[in-house]
DNA sequence: AAAACTCCTTGATGTACGTCAAACAGATAA
DNA sequence: TTATCTGTTTGACGTACATCAAGGAGTTTT
């Protein structure tokens, strides 16, 4: 039964009861971080109700991006990150010649844009792989409000650090895996990171072609392909175009972190 | 000609003119950032004399660290950055099975250990390539400095900001080039960082070994042996061991990045 | 409902790089 | 001086993955 449930999450986007403070007006309410049953993923936690009001302001508006529209370009003026509230994204870099590099796939509750910090201006596409949405958070803002609040100042510095070690992880993939275990890997990050939005532990779908994956992984889509026929073959998943189920994922860690021998 | 200037950089470590403050002690003189040359490396740089003087506090102390020696190993608790004074560090991961993965090759002015920030702990070792000296900057230390001087907040940002470009550009290098055009890529960057340090353009002293040069690029020593008797052969380089004089720069960037057809 | 897409699968063949092995070059030690 | 080490080079050969090619499966267009 391939029925994933990724597409009815445990998650409401907002709160049943939106009504919390009257003084609100619809608009202030709608993009309410304090209302977001998101924010236990993109914000810290532990804030009290007056620092919680204050880290509304952060969020500056909403933006939709349909699938295959650009959130933002390589060359782009950087002022804000985005917190993703609905779709998927991938960013990737296109190098001089054409050639594309998928650098991260991005779901619900992540942040995007950190790579625009340094040089003022973005040096990758973040493209939509699904009709999305995302908060708007313009840097100046954030960091006014790091310099008032710690718990997210720090919550900041992790997510930037998280990310590096994200990328560090990569690196040993690109350099040292072989393609199975590259996409052992990739299968149980992305569950992984599924799980910790609601989703099944064992059941995904893929929001990417078997290209992007390929691209992520440092590999040719046939390479992707072939992989997942002989995972299929051994019984260490099922798979029906992007749906994927994961029948053996004890097989899967195995493969991506072989005993030492 | 391969004598490398590496050696003689033009940066003396100390200003020459250490009694800038007669009521400093000589212990504080010694870790004062103001007096530091490196400063415009790692620190950011228009600052009022008073910010300069809140920052000397950055520092808490300096590490010195033999050849071979661990800066700090993945797993330890993590509570400073490390700006580099003086030597060579790698930064590495080690899979289950024992395969190591170069991350990163650090020098003078950059900062190491950002990797512990998001847990608390280190997750890749520093080792330290040859005799080194840091300067240990508690991150609580960082964050509270951070918040009272907007451009020193700013500066930390864009150094981890800058620092997930990096990786992402080598992921690019793992994900989508050939040896040759790996191998280039980075005897242009490691070029690049040492002439911003004041060294030769053209001739460089490696530091590290045809194995970690390969673990880095993903390819086997081998491999990196190879690709420089190749290039050696055409004469773009001159190799003697790790001494290196590149002859001709332009073909290396046209290997790096060739015409889109 | 056929045409035209895009995306995916699978087979046959090619190749860049890895593996194995031997020899060499400097550096340090005996 | 010779001996021992570590790091490097180079050759012969093997392989994991890329490339090329054809067909299939959904999906959207006409």
């Amino acid at each position: 039964m391939l029925n994933a449930k990724q597409e009815v999450g445990r998650y409401n986007t907002e709160s049943s009861n939106t009504t919390v403070c009257q003084t609100m007006t619809p608009e202030s309410i709608k993009v309410a971080c304090s209302n977001c049953n998101l924010r236990e993923l993109c914000m810290p936690v532990g804030l009290s109700s007056e620092e919680l009001q204050k880290l509304d302001h952060v969020v500056a508006t909403r933006r939709k991006v349909k699938q295959g529209g650009h959130l933002f370009s390589s060359g782009d003026a950087f002022t804000t990150l985005y917190a993703i509230r609905t779709g998927y994204f991938k960013t990737c870099m296109l190098s001089e010649d054409g050639r594309e590099q998928v650098t991260g796939f991005q779901m619900a509750g992540e942040i995007i844009g950190l790579d625009g910090i340094v040089s003022d201006h973005h040096n990758c596409n973040a493209i939509a792989l699904e009709d999305a949405e995302v908060c708007v958070m313009p840097f100046e803002t954030i960091e006014e409000l790091s310099r008032e609040v710690p718990v997210l100042q720090r919550h900041v510095h992790k997510i930037m650090s998280r990310e590096i070690v994200r990328e560090n992880g990569v690196m040993m993939l690109l350099g040292n895996m072989r393609a199975e275990e590259r996409l052992a890997a990739f299968l149980l990050n992305l569950v992984q990171r599924l799980h910790a939005r609601g989703f099944s532990k064992s059941e995904l779908v893929l929001r990417m072609t078997r290209e992007e994956i390929g691209s992520y992984l440092g590999m040719k889509l046939e390479t992707v392909s072939r992989t997942f026929s002989k995972f299929s073959d051994e019984g260490i998943i099922e798979v029906k175009q992007r749906n994927v189920k994961i029948l053996n994922p004890d097989a899967l860690k195995t493969l991506y972190n072989p005993q030492k021998l």
